[in-house]
DNA sequence: TATTGTTATACTCTATAACTATA
DNA sequence: TATAGTTATAGAGTATAACAATA
């Protein structure tokens, strides 16, 4: 059947996969989802790993980071302070402001849901060479770096080293 | 277990951060669908891409190329219907069964989103290699097999190889 | 009785807009 | 007036469960 596709390039075939994979990521990360914690959605997940890796921020960091309005951020936080995951600081530079700190609860219930994120990746895919997973991980990473600075075309583009930055063999541009 | 101090080794990282990367996919996902037009979602434009791929096809097998429920799946065609990109027709093997198919609208629908995802993954992504390109798209491809055979562990584990398998260049289990 | 789909309901994540409080 | 953050509301996607029709 499929005989349409002849007019386009390789590249540009290429591109309209790319998009097409992009999409499907949906079935692994819901996977991933049903086996976190009943009271941590993934939201919560991500946003404590941030708060790991970059340490204290303010509301409007977080949001650059997680890609995401600041109003969900909001909602995000207050999730995880209610449960005591994360505290809400005065900014002494700025009234306005709330600095976010991990707390001793929160720090412990990360290393819960890492654990948790390791085992899964690791029972599926188990096959993998060290190489793929580390290629895989590292063109991600500089997939959403691309996409956040054109988005936040503000100036930022905040490399991640301060934490657990990887990043091993790829081509970076 | 065997807990060791060192406990991380360097492959539990990258599992750990590639569980992370797939999280932050989301980012690419919405900036795609913002370029969507307003009466197709995101979701209408994965099926349309798929009945393309592999042809006619009923519900219970779209279902599983997508990795949702069924009754999810029910949604979106009937969304797809409406709008007469599909069409529902019997199955003459089996009453309860729906056969779909694009229709000529729904070729030319995806033809107009095909270029459109196209058009926004070459901005985006003009200053990557084709290589890059092509190896993220296959690794992507790679991770989906890997978690929808293990999803579906049921029985079919159906190789995608059946139909359209593009399959480019990548070091395959 | 088992399977294919459909529909009703609920939950998560997100965006927009209106609002408060500081700057 | 502009900015940081909160809250209310709406829309998209998904899962579960109850249901209809056919095998």
């Amino acid at each position: 059947m499929s005989g349409e596709p002849e007019d386009a390039e390789p590249d540009l075939r290429h591109y309209r996969e790319l998009a097409r994979q992009l999409r499907s990521v949906g079935v692994v990360n819901r996977e991933l989802a049903r086996r976190l914690p009943h009271d941590c959605p993934p939201a919560s997940a991500g946003l404590l790993t941030l708060l790991r890796r970059h340490g204290e921020m303010r509301m409007s960091r977080l949001t650059e980071l997680l890609g995401i309005d600041l109003s969900v951020t909001s909602r995000h936080v207050a999730h995880a302070a209610d449960r005591g995951w994360i505290e809400r600081l005065p900014d002494p530079h700025d009234g306005r402001s709330r600095l976010l700190r991990l707390t001793h609860s929160g720090e412990s219930r990360l290393d819960e849901l890492s654990e948790l994120a390791t085992e899964t990746m690791r029972e599926f895919l188990g096959d993998w060479s060290a190489e793929d997973v580390a290629t895989l991980s590292s063109l991600l990473e500089r997939l959403g770096r691309t996409f956040g600075d054109c988005r936040a075309r503000g100036g930022h583009s905040p490399p991640p080293g301060t934490d657990a930055a990887p990043d091993p063999a790829t081509s970076r541009t």
